[in-house]
DNA sequence: AAGGATTTGTTCGTATGTATC
DNA sequence: GGATACATACGAACAAATCCT
């Protein structure tokens, strides 16, 4: 389904080029049933480059944890099957994972109160200004990054929101103590960008990796605006799904 | 809400890194009410390289029409606002982006009877080797390319579907001689990755630019599978909108 | 058990592209 | 525009680990 090529002076670096595609036809099925690569001076071969060129995309993808080289034996995929993550009414971090990891967190990494600007203000239907909680996550399954998020809530709807997320772990279970029993996704608008650097590092990616991100819309059962937040995945790590495998649309 | 940050010695080369932060920008904002781009100098300083270095990454925008300098006036934005691409239940490729552009329309660009592989056959439930019509098709907004897609239809079901499409230009018309007087999508899968070399060609793409994939699912009044398709939307010109704005999720 | 074939790892040198000043 | 520094890419040769006969 794909067709490999290589555009040499377009300003991105032929081994960059070639761990992409790399990185791209593991999801394909590249590599035999062993999940063992073609040789370096085979993929030089049907790349067009020197075999130094791959072997620089393959050093990149094994730093990225994605192929892991034996010296005498081969290249192999390290497999770790993209996570699957839900979007619909009801998306929730830990409820859409469960099943696909064993070990699933989330981490506090940053919170301030703040004065609203004008996005995070008309998202929350707040005036410009107003206080907000701005929270900066990341998640984890088994020890894999997958995502960091930025969140904005009402400040003075849920004082000290942040610490009952520390103890609990969990965005809902912190709703709770607001009163807030159950709560939707109205909207999730859906774009993809190369990952800035605080992506790199918090995500744990290499220069060039792509991230997903999702600007999500939560409102409580009355329809009120509750959270406001920006949500970037690793997009070699996760998959968005819309509808189907038997959850509520 | 993002970061400017240039990473050296990535493998991706300055320029190329500048022209692609401008390039999201534009979306976000960048350049003042007439869009007008800050000055190279500015610009350079900001990014912390030389001025040269913005210069190269200015004209390779002004190539791909994103921006327009004029000597000793500025360089200044074309506006191209991104679509926001509707996905749930009833997604449709004209009824989404009605209002959003004057001129909306979609081109077979290939297509081809064959024997359906092994996830072809288990999206629409067929036996593998089954007769299946592939259909390549790509749209266009105001003359942008917007997205290429890849779809798979029971033959069986529906031979000569590709000549009512080329007569209608919709899927959905299409349908209506088959009489699939409606029809649902059942889900969705959302990643991304970069454009291969036929992206770069049918959505007149850069190399290193990015591709939102949508694996789509669609079933008839009475549940069963009626289409299987890829779409690759150009991560630069469309945004995907899940729920929200009201329409039916 | 021995040795040749295969495959990854390392080290030279050279040319070109990228970025700065 | 020209000089300089560094990253990228190529080519050739050899070392080290593994596999197969």
């Amino acid at each position: 389904m794909t067709e490999t090529s290589i555009e040499r002076r377009s300003g991105v670096a032929l081994w960059r080029q070639i761990a992409d595609q790399i990185r791209q036809g593991i999801g394909a099925g590249l590599g035999d049933e062993t999940g063992r690569l073609p040789t370096e001076v085979a993929l030089a071969e049907r790349f067009g480059v020197n075999r130094h060129t791959v072997r620089t995309a393959i050093q990149a993808l094994v730093q990225e944890g994605v192929l892991r080289s034996e010296q005498g034996r081969g290249t192999f995929v390290v497999r770790q099957p993209r996570l699957s993550y839900p979007i619909g009414s009801r998306t929730r971090f830990s409820a859409g994972l469960e099943g696909q990891a064993r070990d699933l967190r989330g981490k506090l990494l940053d919170h301030a109160y703040e004065d609203a600007s004008a996005p995070v203000a008309e998202a929350l239907e707040l005036v410009v200004g107003a206080p907000v909680l701005r929270l900066e996550t990341m998640s984890e399954a088994d020890g894999r990054p997958i995502s960091r998020a930025r969140s904005y809530f009402d400040a003075q709807r849920f004082p000290g929101f942040e610490r009952h997320f520390v103890r609990t772990g969990s965005i809902t279970m912190a709703y709770r103590h607001f009163n807030v029993g159950d709560y939707f996704r109205r909207s999730t608008t859906i774009s993809a960008r190369h990952a800035d650097s605080a992506d790199l590092e918090i995500l744990k990616l290499s220069p060039g990796a792509i991230v997903l991100v999702a600007l999500g819309f939560n409102v409580d059962q009355s329809g009120r605006p509750i959270q406001f937040s920006e949500t970037r995945f690793s997009a070699d790590r996760v998959e968005l799904q819309v509808g189907g495998a038997g959850f509520t649309v």
